[in-house]
DNA sequence: TTTATTCTAGAATAGATGTTCTAATATGGG
DNA sequence: CCCATATTAGAACATCTATTCTAGAATAAA
């Protein structure tokens, strides 16, 4: 009951999302004329600045996780390769939150001043993906640096190359496919 | 002739690396405090706050690439692989640099509105890593993609999964040459 | 229709941060 | 020793941005 939402969550996330890379940084004004919202609306949905910039950070975390951890159980002639191409892939498919993951530092999107709520729910899924990492490491027989480096490190500088501003080449996923493998083959 | 300058423009610098890194943006106010000078010096040496940032950026900009063209001028049984490990020696040996390197965005480092003697200082500099490493890749018959990934895009996700918090891991380097030695090798 | 509830609207406000400005301070040369 | 020059100092100022606040609008239930 009530009067409806008329804006979606992600049309905000979004907004925030191009906010900061378009300018450099996110100023609320330009979220609200890009998602065409109040600022009444947008404070009467996210709080304050703190609580809107950390909920946009945690739907771009979680919405990756998601991807990635169920890549990283796909079977596999390498194991872990499938996790490795998740980024690129989640960057095609999802641009706006893969802008967010790829331009925005975790420091400024989750303040201090952020809900606890929020806190412990970033919380929550980072120690999520914390122990498949290293459970997948520990089943391998691989150091974790190592394939933090090959599952994580490595594709996300490869995509940083290109974006937010280029879309990403074609055989970018080659590329990474063949550093992630000589990182993931035994010893 | 003329009072002494009472600071270095590097001590500046490092307020601006530290600041970013520590409250996720950079204050004039958190800068003069951690390099111990007023706002008249502030302003009488760097003009503007975006003065001051686009300078700082260069300064970080300029000195990696002295060394990175440097290592990959240099003869290896892996041609560019000293390159590629320029980056974790420039992480350890100007962690301030490098900090600002790997934290900030150039969006908000080179505002619009620094002054157009710095964008142009940029450009030469950039212009001439560019050209640097497109002579590499051709000289190697390797497709210029596969090289920037192996040279710049892996150390730099590599050494972004630790810093600018935690210092970077020994065998990070081997990791590396692993990794940047698959994609170095001609095909 | 009426009422309770939820959301929208946007002008007004409060607070923080970049910038300016004038006086004071330190050096080298005449 | 005094002048010209360059730099420092920091309070006052101006601007910008987040936030608040009150009135109004849209929905469902009674």
């Amino acid at each position: 009951m009530g009067r409806p939402s008329s804006f979606a969550d992600e049309a905000v996330y979004a907004a925030v999302a191009r906010s900061l890379v378009e300018a450099g940084e996110v100023r609320l004004q330009a979220v609200t004329k890009a998602a065409s919202l109040s600022t009444g609306s947008l404070y009467h949905r996210f709080g304050s600045r703190e609580g809107l910039m950390a909920e946009a950070w945690i739907d771009a975390v979680e919405a990756f996780q998601v991807k990635f951890l169920a890549a990283l159980a796909m079977p596999s002639d390498v194991p872990g390769l499938p996790a490795a191409l998740a980024t690129p892939r989640f960057c095609r498919n999802a641009p706006d939150r893969a802008a967010l993951l790829v331009s925005a530092r975790e420091r400024e999107m989750m303040s201090d001043k952020a809900p606890d709520a929020l806190h412990a729910r970033l919380a929550a899924a980072n120690g999520k993906a914390r122990n498949a990492l290293s459970g997948f490491a520990k089943a391998q027989g691989l150091p974790l640096e190592r394939v933090r480096l090959a599952l994580i490190g490595l594709p996300l500088g490869a995509v940083r190359l290109y974006l937010p501003k280029a879309p990403l080449p074609e055989l970018i996923e080659q590329d990474i496919a063949k550093a992630a493998s000589a990182l993931l083959k035994q010893a």
